[in-house]
DNA sequence: ACCTGAACACCGTTCAAGT
DNA sequence: ACCTGAACACCGTTCAAGT
């Protein structure tokens, strides 16, 4: 039962026994390489096991379970990200680093889901959380106490993680009759009761589909900041 | 292959064949106390039809699939709620309706399995989209226009889903080997590279459990309706 | 019109036995 | 020290046959 932090071929000193016929790195690349091929609900344990050429029970040694697998690709995904030039003003500067981290989960939206998984804040190893020093300095900069800051990163987390799970869940969406879902709320609407969801019913699939990431989080950022 | 809107039930006209052994309102009150009894990840079809005493596969001439059985119990959920008393200020308005859906959301975690189903935006039905209409009004009586008031209601919308799933998934969370996880980032800490991290991750974890979501909408909304 | 069992095509995970 | 097949305990869904 291996921990993501002491991965069992390294820790390994002497050099008797079975040779390994995989290794962490390996499993990772095997894993991507089979999520951008076949998608994100293909990666399965014993999938990724033929992927790999050994036996599906074999991962259960350089792995806990699925769920760490599933860390570990956050983690090294959220770490290779190239940081941004930040600009001085700290709101700004939140604003920057929110894009560059909502832009990184967007782009695999398999991310939205590790992100759901229990207790995920604290599983994050050092190298992804350059993004959280990042805000958290700027919120300090900013005029916040260090318990304001905190305030301030879980308010733009959350809004950050429900933008990529909503978004990363709505596009193209089609129902089972093959029509595309209409996001305009036009099905069965009572014009009576729902007056303003009828005034835009006809454009919201067209405003929705616009990206106001960047907007929110500088009207969430400029705000907390002059509030603290 | 019955539709959500078209209960089989309801459009028989005639009164030829064998009888119905169960029926949507069934359905649905049978899984919620399988749910509240067993807990959300106990909710198969399989032990939802064992719960009802009927076979696994009759349950798909009531439903579509397993994914339809969620939108029903949602809209049934969201439109049971009671409609909270609203102030007149627009801002604190857009407030008192997103906490009440938060709170809603936040007391049914399974809730939060659901938010994440594709386009379910554009599947709740009228009874459960009064919160929709009460926040585009409000948007509109701060002074958005239509189309700004749409992107007023995604803005709160991603922050709402996004701190019920992160929270939902955050609490009382234990590692496997039995520790709390600690929230605070205390493991392998690089405190030169993590200044402000390592400020705060004594304190984090319980600054992470209060609720400061009500100040977050709050800053949002009145952040958005002052520049719009 | 509605219900059913059998079957299909899968899952994640454990564990004793092997090399 | 590491790997493996067999097995366990499940899933959601389809479909021909039955009442």
């Amino acid at each position: 039962m291996p921990r993501s932090t002491t991965p069992k071929s390294a820790a390994a000193g002497g050099r008797t026994g079975r040779p390994p016929v995989t290794s962490r790195a390996r499993i990772l690349a095997a894993a991507r390489q089979l999520i951008d091929r076949d998608g994100w609900d293909k990666l399965t344990v014993r999938r990724l096991a033929v992927e790999l050429g050994i036996g599906s029970t074999t991962l259960y040694h350089h792995l806990r379970d699925k769920e760490d697998l599933l860390l570990l690709m956050l983690n090294e995904y959220v770490g290779q990200v190239p940081r941004p030039e930040l600009p001085t003003d700290p709101a700004e500067r939140i604003v920057t680093v929110a894009v560059a981290v909502r832009d990184l989960l967007a782009a695999w939206p398999w991310a939205a889901e590790v992100l759901t998984v229990d207790g995920f804040m604290g599983r994050f190893d050092d190298d992804a959380r350059w993004f959280v020093e990042e805000i958290l300095a700027a919120a300090v900069a900013g005029g916040c106490s260090h318990d304001q800051s905190v305030q301030v990163f879980r308010h733009i987390w959350y809004y950050t993680v429900g933008e990529v799970l909503v978004r990363s869940r709505s596009v193209g969406v089609r129902g089972p009759d093959g029509q595309p879902v209409d996001p305009a709320f036009r099905r069965s609407l009572d014009e009576s009761r729902l007056a303003h969801v009828a005034a835009v019913a006809d454009t919201w699939s067209v405003l929705a589909v616009e990206d106001t990431y960047a907007a929110g989080v500088r009207a969430f950022a400029h705000g907390m900041l002059v509030r603290a």
